[in-house]
DNA sequence: ACGGCGCCGATTGTATACACTAGCGCGCTA
DNA sequence: TAGCGCGCTAGTGTATACAATCGGCGCCGT
């Protein structure tokens, strides 16, 4: 991360994602010039590669806003998840080699350790969540498909910048950690039928335990329960 | 098209896509200026443009190259096509609406029309493909999932870039012809899984009329057959 | 002769000045 | 008073000057 255009990128991104610039808020370029402490050039890189990214809006002369998600865009970005992730553990299980399954072992038997461990709740769930993307990241690796992960990536990267980790209640947690044994079953007995169906079930269930999936017509902007 | 940026955009990725620029060929930034006729900003705002729709690789200080196609990139592409495509092609049977079954009817009628006409094979080729991308298009927003149309968007842009249209024979097109029938046919059966199954026939044809897919280790670059 | 150090040119990264566009408010007119 | 048009201004788009970086080449020391 070492020259401006990168930290501009990663300053406004990290801003977004704490809700100081909130969604639908207009990015104005000065702003973000004195924000980031660079000068446009950079800056407007970034905005370029944010709203490549789907993170922000740009419209010709009227400058960039942050993008707001409604209950239906979740719907769609998690059944798109489940799709491409189910297919990923699917390949996997076909695939993955002994190294890598010993990687999503040691990583589960962390959670593990977290979950037993006393810390505090919030950062037994940072951790887990830390976890949770090396074993997702695993996966996706094994499946052999470079494009699956770069596309994976920035679901998930959507899904974040959605806000939807920030609700995670340690039962969620429980479950999902379930899922993830479960799966490493799946993957240990090679059977790609199991692996998909059980990493389907594990993405569907994040999108059901966020909100209210949108009903005849959800509402246009999903709330999140902080 | 009004804008510099978009301008240089468009310019470079016609180059790219007609060997002006061949793959793996360096594109340095002060000859794109000359080329395109508009100063380095935008011409960098177009390069980083198609570095992330995956048509050119920048390395920091080090400029940007068109990206060359490995045969086994081919296969993940087309398989990832296949996929979701397929996945599209389900929604779509599940919720296409009358409107939008007649416009695929339509433009497949166009294309019997233009088969059986007697235009230069070339020319018959090229209409073919517009009129294939615009029943693809369709379906993919009668799949009802904005995401999905985007992402397919990139994806057929990416064979594109990869010089896969201009293998086009008229046999391929003829057995293409056959596949669109059909998925027609399945979609105004509302029958999904029927709908799916044909579309992933349809794109794996396509990837096998291609080249030889990679075999157990696939050579580095798939020769192109031109 | 060989290896390392440092300079130099080429090329990209950054800052900034200038040009253009769009949206808004004021005033003029009917 | 309502409607239209003109000009102003905030903000983005573009060009260009300047800075930093990388790679290669040659010189020097051993």
């Amino acid at each position: 991360m070492a020259n401006a255009a990168d930290r501009a990128y990663q300053t406004i991104r990290a801003a977004i994602l704490d809700r100081t610039f909130p969604p639908d808020a207009r990015l104005k370029e000065a702003e973000l010039v004195a924000f980031c402490g660079v000068s446009r050039t950079p800056v407007r890189e970034a905005l370029r590669r944010l709203a490549a990214e789907d993170f922000v809006r740009i419209q010709r002369n009227q400058g960039a806003e942050v993008k707001s998600w409604s209950s239906d865009d979740l719907d769609d970005l998690f059944s798109l998840r489940a799709l491409l992730e189910g297919h990923a553990a699917g390949r996997a299980a076909q695939r993955i080699r002994q190294s890598d399954l010993a990687r999503i072992a040691s990583a589960i038997a962390d959670m593990d350790a977290v979950l037993a461990g006393r810390a505090p709740q919030a950062d037994k769930i940072a951790e887990f969540l830390r976890l949770n993307r090396v074993v997702h990241e695993a996966v996706w690796r094994a499946s052999g498909s470079e494009r699956l992960v770069s596309m994976l990536g920035r679901l998930v990267e959507q899904a974040l910048m959605a806000h939807t980790a920030q609700q995670f209640s340690l039962a969620r947690v429980a479950q999902s950690h379930h899922h993830h044994q479960e799966l490493l079953r799946a993957l240990e007995a090679r059977d790609d039928a199991w692996a998909e169906a059980i990493m389907r079930s594990h993405i569907r269930a994040a999108r059901q335990a966020l909100e209210p999936p949108a009903g005849p017509h959800g509402g246009p902007h999903g709330g999140r329960a902080e």
